[in-house]
DNA sequence: CCCGGCGGAGAACGGTCGTTCTCTGCCGAT
DNA sequence: ATCGGCAGAGAACGACCGTTCTCCGCCGGG
């Protein structure tokens, strides 16, 4: 047998592509088998519930966000143009065929009234993304007030462009952004 | 019996405040008809099956939101102001106790995926917002380019302001939009 | 007063899901 | 070579869901 982390990254990978492109419901955990190519057992000896696994695949998800974030950020030779960067960041990733908005959100919207540990884990994500962009804030010398503002374009954009099926909702996040540097940064 | 118009209404009413609170694919259409006091029988000749009715309460949800966001609107005096109404009317709904975020994007992300006809529901009515937006973007002489960002904001508030459990989120995006609206109408 | 049909309540049905169990074959140890 | 135990495959189980069906009580017309 495949040693216990291969296959626990294994079940985690396939549940995130399912869970994403269909909805967590949508998906049961015989599929989940199939795609790993873990018996089920095996997955319940890895992960107590499909609650437990669907919350493993989302901190999964979040380190995966984080560091696909900082890769794309690193290019960028001033905090003006490491949070610019994050908008470019989103429209690559609108542009992917089989984007289909954020799963944190996604997940949310479904199963975030009925388990508070996915409300937790996503509510987590969201609060590391906030603090992300702080530092970023911080760094450009901008009002704190401005963090919010830019994240919440962040969010927005994945929506819009999640519903709306086209990646436009980016570069119009992302000039959005830049008047608030703009005029956050112009005064001394 | 009472008549087809009013049991249509109770289905619909009582269907949309369960799939919001717990999310459709939770909500059995048992518990629709006990919450509706309408039979099954009667439910399904009313509505050909759970995705038709789904169809049916977002559409209900589209002319409930729109009547909202004009009646908001009416004590504004100015375009500018009624843009930033919207902003207003936000914040009272996501200080409503039983705020769980935007029940078109929660639906979409549990089941745009799977059925086209609830996509295009959610598609349908982003696309009626966009355009109300931008016609007091308009109104208020500003270039039409604003008008994707200010509904960017909004959206992006909804969904912050559904994971992070707190109202802020529309504060700030109202100051961001603000800002946006100054810049935009600064020139000319 | 009797009868036929309509509507409501909820049981029934077929399917699926999360989870567990059984069976079978494989492996190392003796 | 034989045995014990572990892992995989998938059947089995109980619960539940969307949808349909059955039965019962109520109603108006003769």
């Amino acid at each position: 047998m495949i040693d216990e982390k291969t296959a626990r990254e294994a079940v985690i990978e396939a549940a995130d592509e399912l869970f994403y492109a269909h909805g967590v419901q949508a998906v049961g955990m015989d599929a989940v088998r199939t795609a790993a190519g873990v018996s089920l057992k095996r997955i319940y000896s890895l992960f107590a519930s499909k609650d437990e696994l669907i919350v493993a695949v989302l901190h999964h998800r979040t380190t995966v966000w984080d560091s696909g974030l900082a890769s794309a950020s690193e290019r960028a030779t001033s905090a003006r143009e490491r949070i610019l960067t994050i908008f470019d960041f989103l429209d690559a990733w609108f542009r992917e065929p089989d984007f289909r908005g954020c799963a944190f959100i996604n997940t949310h919207g479904e199963l975030g009234a009925s388990s508070t540990a996915v409300a937790d884990a996503v509510r987590e994500q969201k609060r590391s993304f906030q603090e992300y962009v702080a530092r970023l804030v911080s760094d450009a010398g901008a009002p704190a007030t401005l963090a919010p503002q830019l994240a919440i374009l962040a969010e927005g954009a994945q929506t819009t462009a999640a519903i709306a099926g086209t990646p436009d909702a980016a570069h119009q996040a992302r000039a959005a952004a830049e008047t608030l540097l703009d005029v956050a940064t112009a005064r001394g």
